[in-house]
Order: structure tokens, then C-alpha cells, then sequence
DNA sequence: CAGGGTATGCTAAAATTTTAGCAAAAAAAG
DNA sequence: CTTTTTTTGCTAAAATTTTAGCATACCCTG
């Protein structure tokens, strides 16, 4: 079974999977209303469908209504989301893309605190 | 005009802009030498040709090919892709992108002491 | 300058994606 | 308990995407 992946998603389920990302779960009527360019309800319910038949999503009845998220964990779909665009954008080295944003200060004091904090543990193990 | 970004573009259109993007630049060969699962070599040209005709790319003429380049900026290209990737699953925080990779110890030593530099530089400025 | 390899342009068919609507069940409201 | 609202399931048509093939031009080699 080949690994599925960000490169098999069509448009839509692209989209729709950024957005249910983004928010950790959501139901159908959450989707449409954070989709900027939203085709009817019934659409993106459909979408959802295909999605959770094709496995990158799953469900649970919350109440009355369905609440997907994404099967794959978090953490792991984070990951692998950056990694892919440091690959493709910054030559493979996160230090360019820190670089990119630092740069254009579009990092606030607390943010530069905070990424000088992880790299100093990073660095003592 | 609408802004068209990474979402209006289809599947192929996407990977193929991705490889660009890599390259910097590429031929219609490099594009499909370079999909994982590439359709025929016409269906690629077809596609690049799309793809400028949308305004994502731009062509020139170098020897006997066409050579295609974005037509943003590689600057702002990558920076807007990875603002998007940090607002989608990091809660808009580089930190914790930062995190997710250091942590999981994806990070030589190198790039964690180029990352601390570029840091550094940043904030005093 | 002839032939082979490699380009592009164009086109139309195949395949996929995307969509909306209707029917039915469940929840909420009155 | 009846009505209204909000769900889901299913379906098929519309729209888009994706594809390959043929015609043609160009470069390079012998």
C-alpha cells in the first residue's frame, strides 16, 4: 500500500483538510463556513465523505452531528507539512526558512525568545 | 483581480509548481523526469503550458527548449508558503514549528547553531 | 543536406472532481 | 405532539482536470 499523501488530494480536499487541521476537528457546517470560497453545504459534505472513504479523515457523532478530524496524528501531519515545504522552498535547511522570517521581522521579540529557548535545549541534549 | 494562490491550483499543477519551485527553474524533461508518478511527457507540457497561461509561470527560450520559472518572486513564494504551513498547523507560532522539529532531534547540530545565529542577529536589531 | 532525436502547439477524449438536490432521520423548538 | 431546523445518505449531472496523440519545427550529427 503506497503512502497517501498531501500530493493525492484534489482541491478541495486539500483545502478542506487545511482547514480541519488548522482547527484540530470540525463538522460539516464548520468547514463550509471556513472555506473562502465555499460551494453549498451539500458539497462540502459530500467532500468529507470521500475523504474519511479514502482514510484521511475519520469521524464521531458528536450530538447530532459528525465531527471529522484527520486520522493522522497531529504531530505526525505537522511535521512532515513543514518538512515538506523547507524541501522545497529552503533548500532542506529550517535555519533558511527562520532566516526568511527573521529577516523580513515578521517575528515578534516574544517569538525570537521563544525559538532562542527551544534551540539552547535542543542544543544541551 | 483576485489573488490566486496555492489553492486554485489542481493536483498536477501543484506538484508541478512544487518541483519549480525546487529547481528554481526547469524544463519540461526535468518536470517529468522529476514527478513520482508521471503521466506522459505531453500531458506535462499541457500543463506547463496551463500553468502560464494562469500567469504561475514564465517561460524563456533557452537553446532549443523552454526553460519555466515562477513568475513571484522565490522570496515571496517561500515566505508565504511558510507562513501558511505555520498558521495551519502551529498555531501560527515558528516556535513551535521550530519546536516540532528540534525536539524530535531532526535538527544537526549545525543548523541548530545557524538557527541560534540567525536568531541572535535578529533581535538586535 | 538527410535523418534522428527532441522540441513545441494544438486538440479532443477520458478520467476525475465538484457540485447541488432530494429523501429521510434525528434533534430542537413551539 | 406537531412543526421546524439541522443533520446525514445518496445520486447523477456539470465542470474541471488530466491525458495522449498527431502535426510540425528545430537542432545536431554524420
Amino acid at each position: 500500500m503506497t503512502k497517501r499523501t498531501h500530493y493525492d488530494l484534489s482541491r478541495r480536499e486539500r483545502q478542506i483538510m487545511d482547514v480541519i487541521h488548522a482547527r484540530g476537528k470540525a463538522a460539516a457546517a464548520d468547514v463550509h463556513a471556513a472555506l473562502p470560497d465555499a460551494p453549498s453545504y451539500s458539497a462540502v459534505r459530500a467532500l468529507l465523505r470521500i475523504l474519511e472513504e479514502k482514510g484521511f479523515l475519520k469521524h464521531r457523532e458528536e450530538g447530532p452531528r459528525y465531527v471529522y478530524e484527520p486520522t493522522e496524528p497531529h504531530k505526525q501531519a505537522s511535521r512532515s507539512a513543514l518538512q515538506r515545504v523547507v524541501e522545497t522552498f529552503f533548500d532542506g535547511s529550517l535555519a533558511n526558512a527562520v532566516a526568511a522570517l527573521a529577516n523580513d521581522e515578521k517575528l515578534s521579540p516574544d517569538e525570537l525568545k521563544r525559538i532562542e529557548a527551544v534551540i539552547k535545549k535542543a542544543r544541551t541534549k
